[in-house]
Order: C-alpha cells, then sequence, then structure tokens
DNA sequence: TTTAAAAAAGATACAGATGTCCTTAATGGG
DNA sequence: CCCATTAAGGACATCTGTATCTTTTTTAAA
C-alpha cells in the first residue's frame, strides 16, 4: 500500500527538473538533493536509471545535468514505479500462496486483485505532465522530503 | 501494494489452526512450520506476537502449542497486519512530501487515499472466520509457501 | 590540449526485515 | 519432585533497500 522511498526521490527530481526548465534547461543532481531534502549519492544513482529509461536526458560536464527530452512529459508514472519497484508487487498473494491465481485464487484473491489494478491505473494513466498540470500546484512549493 | 513476509505467515499460521482444531486441540509451531514451508524459529516469533494480541492463546509444555480462542475467528486480518505492518503505510505519501495531507494534497493524495481505504476496508470487515467460509476452501490444501 | 565540472560507476556502510540458534520459563505426566 | 516437551526470549547472522564516499568518464570552455 507504499511505494519505495526510492520512487518518491526518483518522481519529484523528475518532477523538479521540469518545473525549472523554463528557467535553465538543465539541473544538476547537487541541487536537486538539496531543493528536496535527499541523500545527494542516492539521488544520483536513481536518476541515472530514470536517465537509461529514457525518462529524462543528461549530460556530463560543465554546464551538464539533467534535462526534459520529448518522452519526459508523456512518461507514465508507472515506468518510473518499474525502475524503483518493480511490478512484482502487483502479483504477489498476500497469503504468500505458492500457487494462488485467477483460476485458483485465495479467499483474498479476487478483492485485491480489482485493487490493484486500480492503483495500476493511477500510475499507468497519469503521466509525469499531468501531476505539473493539476490544481493542487501548490504542493510544488515544498518538495521537500519526510 | 504488497504485504509483508510476516503477514503472510501470520495469517496462514492462525487458518492452519483453526483448521486442525476440530482434529486436535492445538498444534505446535514445528507442525505449521512443516505444513506452510516457513521457517520454524521465525515463525515462533510472529506467533508469539498473535498471541499477545489476543487472536490466538498458547500453552507451553508437553500437549501445548497454539488453539483458537473466543477472539480468534472473529478478529478482523486489520488485526495481524497491525502486527506485522503497522498501519504507516496508509498515511505515507507516495512522493513523500512532508506535508502532504487532505486539506494540503499532492496531486496523487485524493486518488491514493481513496484506493488505501478500499485496502483498509478489506483488511478491517474480512475476519479469520470468514476467510474459513469462503468458497475457494480448496487453497487451504496448500497453504506452503512460495 | 588542458582544466574544471558534472554524471556514471564502484566500494563500503547502515538499518530493518527476515532467518537461525541457543537458553530460559512454563507445564503436564510420571 | 523430576523430567520431557513446548512456547518465549535473547543473541546473532543474512539479505535488501537506503545512504555515503571515492574514483572514473565525459564534456564544455579557455
Amino acid at each position: 500500500m507504499v511505494c519505495s522511498k526510492s520512487f518518491g526521490y526518483a518522481l519529484r527530481g523528475v518532477l523538479y527538473v521540469a518545473l525549472m526548465s523554463d528557467q535553465k534547461p538543465r539541473v544538476q543532481v547537487e541541487e536537486i538533493a538539496e531543493k528536496l531534502s535527499v541523500p545527494k549519492h542516492y539521488l544520483g544513482k536513481i536518476m541515472k536509471q530514470v536517465v537509461k529509461e529514457g525518462i529524462l536526458s543528461s549530460t556530463k560536464g560543465p554546464y551538464g545535468g539533467f534535462s526534459l527530452n520529448e518522452k519526459t512529459l508523456s512518461s507514465p508514472l508507472l515506468s518510473i514505479l518499474r525502475i524503483t519497484d518493480g511490478f512484482e508487487q502487483f502479483n504477489t498473494c498476500v497469503l504468500r500462496l505458492r500457487k494462488c491465481n485467477s483460476s485458483r485464487p485465495c479467499p483474498l484473491h479476487d478483492q485485491i486483485e480489482a485493487n490493484r489494478k486500480a492503483w495500476m491505473q493511477i500510475f499507468s494513466k497519469t503521466s509525469i505532465g499531468d501531476l505539473l498540470n493539476k490544481d493542487e500546484v501548490s504542493f510544488l512549493e515544498g518538495l521537500a522530503t519526510i
């Protein structure tokens, strides 16, 4: 019922780059980590994966950093979740029964599956861009972590 | 979107004791662990907590073991989840924003909260007894773990 | 070409969930 | 009371997610 901390780091990292994109084309991990109150080096590792997945771009060297690309805004949250949490969580029986599946369900299977589908929907239907177009933009004032 | 392994151990442990209750009033952790293919000593620790919570009873010594009590069958799954996973998971912002709440929501807050409520419902409305009265009793044949 | 800046990559550390083992306490039967 | 049996409790090991630090690679500017 919860995502990893890494997911939060990744998503907020991408959002921060997107928010800054009209002010600066590239943002360094140093700045992101500071603004989000997040461990710098760890964030770096996660951003690297986000880049590998194609959700962001990056360049090394002076004036380098992380930047938006054609895919960024249209990327579903699911593509970040895939990196940080994987999808195993959507298929694991809560009773941890080996052979629980739709044709041979545990007593909770159907309810749980319906619920997970709804979760999956949220993450697949919502894109990075969607989050930026929401009314609740005030949330952006403080991207700082827990 | 997933419960801990400990939750699965605990719930199946309780279910096994309930299933055996007409054959034997008490079941030893040794037997439970074997039948569920679960680590014996670790299961012991979890069962202890389940007893402490009042969901099961136990007695030491010869012919001892774990047994049902008045509360067992009516206990909601939530009472087990509380022991093994806690409820923090229902309140943690997926973006890990410090001050995300219903009056100042992140763009995902409302959707996520609705979904978590549904999860919470499953675990609070479903009791141990309910699981035993389900049609899908065939699942009981193999309580063995993943 | 040299230099400095920044991401990428590698090594190590830490914490919590999980798992194992050994000791202690309780209990029923002799 | 004594003994065997079983849960409870404590100490330690392992594994995975999280975090830190150092080194390497790439790049832009001079």
